[in-house]
DNA sequence: AAGACGAAAGTGGTTGA
DNA sequence: TCAACAACTTTCGTCTT
């Protein structure tokens, strides 16, 4: 990061210098300041016993996007210093607090809510925290822009975790982020399409193969037949199948039918809930794959076998 | 009686003029 | 901006096990 900047966006100086105790990074010609939040790469030292500790210790947790400051923020009056001064300081110290907490802007006050409640429902789908870290950033990016504006904070906390989750490949349907969120699914979709559109995020279309593992086993599937099903997923592809497709009918489709040939039998409805489509779509899915891959066959040898 | 099947009409979003 | 369109859903009657 530090090292792209050459020349001064402002006068085109190459003339460049670091503050390393401010952290800013100035035009030595213009005084344009740069960089105002820059990072210090330099050697970091272990630390052994107090004396060093003070010495060698200059920095603080990871920054974090999931804090509404990215964790770096300085909050003035924190009990353990106060209580070390006199009362006279000490009120001092009140008053500053209390000032602070004043000059948080909107924007601040925004993310902090946000944030709570993104951990809530993000908690409640068990999403790992690269997740919602990611959402943190994408949510962040969104009340910069003013996309919040005119929308409630609580869908687009839902859109920016749905974006996420995709983008790490984890995905989760929409109605299981409406039945976390208590937000409508239509509702999500559109913020979803607004945000990753305005931020020009780029999201490739959610592959199957992704959904398989969660729906097996919530229908208690074994491994087995886990992986056939990703075995015809793979060749549904090959025969273009699944372009345009909703991805979630494919995938329990090819769940229901691996299903038949492990006779491990699960009616339409049980694997149609699971998947959140309708019988319809998997019976429309299930007739494609046995006729553009020829499954009838196996699928009837199989249920011989009994 | 439950599950599977298929037809028909409706929904929300995309696309192209 | 509007109409055509593809995918998916809802609903419902019929067939199969």
């Amino acid at each position: 990061m530090i090292q792209a900047i050459k020349k001064c966006p402002e006068c085109g100086s190459a003339n460049l210098s670091h503050n390393k105790e401010l952290g800013e990074f100035t035009c030595k010609s213009c005084g344009f300041v740069i960089e105002d939040r820059m990072i210090d790469f330099s050697q970091e030292w272990r630390e052994f016993g107090h004396e060093q500790s003070e010495k060698r210790r200059r920095a603080g947790a990871p920054s974090t996007f999931t804090k509404f400051d990215r964790g770096m923020g300085t909050d003035i009056g924190q009990r353990s210093d106060v209580y070390q001064l006199q009362a006279k300081e000490r009120n001092k110290y009140f008053r500053l607090r209390k000032w602070q907490h004043r000059i948080s802007t909107a924007i601040e006050r925004n993310l902090k809510l946000a944030l709570a409640e993104m951990k809530r429902v993000s908690s409640y789908l068990k999403l790992p925290g690269a997740v919602e870290e990611e959402a943190a950033r994408i949510y962040t990016l969104s009340v910069q822009n003013g996309l919040v504006r005119g929308r409630s904070m609580e869908s687009v906390v839902a859109g920016a975790l749905y974006a996420a989750c995709r983008r790490h490949e984890i995905p989760r349907t929409l109605d299981e982020l409406s039945d976390a969120s208590g937000i409508d699914k239509k509702e999500i979709g559109r913020t979803y399409r607004f945000v990753t559109r305005s931020l020009s995020i780029r999201i490739l279309p959610s592959n199957p193969i992704d959904y398989i593992p969660r729906f097996a086993s919530s229908l208690k599937l074994t491994p087995a037949t886990q992986s056939k099903a990703v075995d015809i997923l793979e060749k549904a592809q090959k025969a273009e199948l699944t372009s345009g497709r909703g991805p979630t009918g494919i995938a329990a489709a090819s769940l229901y039918v691996s299903a038949l040939m492990n006779n491990e039998k699960r009616t339409q409805r049980e694997v149609a809930d699971v998947a959140g489509v309708t019988e319809v779509t998997i019976r429309n899915r299930y007739k494609e794959l046995l006729r553009e891959l020829n499954l009838k066959d196996e699928v009837k040898k199989s249920m011989e076998d009994d």
